[in-house]
DNA sequence: GCGACATACATCGTAACACGAGGTAATAAC
DNA sequence: GTTATTACCTCGTGTTACGATGTATGTCGC
C-alpha cells in the first residue's frame, strides 16, 4: 500500500493493537501484519512518539531472560482512537469525491 | 483533520479534481475546499510532483491578462486513481481492525 | 486615483515522519 | 557452533505539508 496512505493509520493502528490487552513491540508487529505491515524501526519510533504524547504507558517485564516492554493505553490514547472515528466520516466523504463519476 | 491522514489522500484528490475537466491551481483549491482544505503552497508542490510523475500535463493559457496553467490528467493519472480504489479495500480492513470491539 | 480584495502564480525553510541498515543480546534447535 | 527466533534500539536519509513571503494583474468602492 502507498506509504503516504499508511501514515495517518499507523499511530491509531498501534493504539488499537494494545487497546484490549497490553502488548509489546514484537507482538504488535505480528498482530498487525495481516492488516498493515510495518518494520521494527517504524514501530519503535511510533511507540516512542505515543509514549511522549502520553497516549500509552510502559512497564518493563523480564520474560525468560529477555526484557519485554509492555505498553498500556491511557485515556488519551483511547480518545485518539475516538477522534479517528470522527475523522473517518470525513475520509469517506473524500473517498466519494474521488470516486464520483460525473462525465 | 489530522495532517498525516490527509497525506495519502491529497495527490489522488487533486487528480480527481481535474479528472472530468481540466482545471487550474486556484480553482482546484476552491473545488476541493468543501472536502479537504489545502494551502496554495501545498497545492503547487503537489501539482509539480504530479507533473514530474507524468500524471498530469500543463498548458498555459492567458486569461484576462493573467496567466493560467491548466492541468490535464494523463492515463497514468487515471491509473493512480484506480490504484487508490484498490487501496481503499485495505483501508476499510484496517478501519475494521481499529474499531473492532473484543473486550 | 487609491486602497482593499480577489485572482493567480511561485519559492524557501522547517519540522514531522517511515524506513532501511545496522547494532546488541538472550534462548532454542540442530 | 551456527542458524533462527525473540526482543530491543539508533542513525541517516528522502519525502512531504505548510507557513511565510513574494510578484503581478483586475475589480470595486469611495
Amino acid at each position: 500500500m502507498d506509504i503516504q496512505l499508511k501514515r495517518g493509520l499507523l499511530d491509531v493502528c498501534v493504539l488499537a493493537a494494545i487497546k484490549n490487552e497490553d502488548s509489546y513491540g514484537y507482538r504488535i508487529i505480528k498482530d498487525m501484519k495481516p492488516y498493515l505491515e510495518l518494520s521494527e524501526s517504524t514501530l519503535y519510533t511510533i511507540l516512542k512518539r505515543l509514549e511522549t504524547a502520553r497516549m500509552l504507558e510502559v512497564h518493563t517485564v523480564e520474560h525468560e531472560g529477555r526484557l519485554r516492554k509492555y505498553y498500556h493505553i491511557t485515556p488519551a490514547g483511547v480518545q485518539r482512537i475516538e477522534e479517528f472515528k470522527t475523522d473517518w466520516e470525513e475520509i469517506r466523504s473524500i473517498y466519494r469525491f474521488i470516486t464520483r463519476e460525473e462525465a
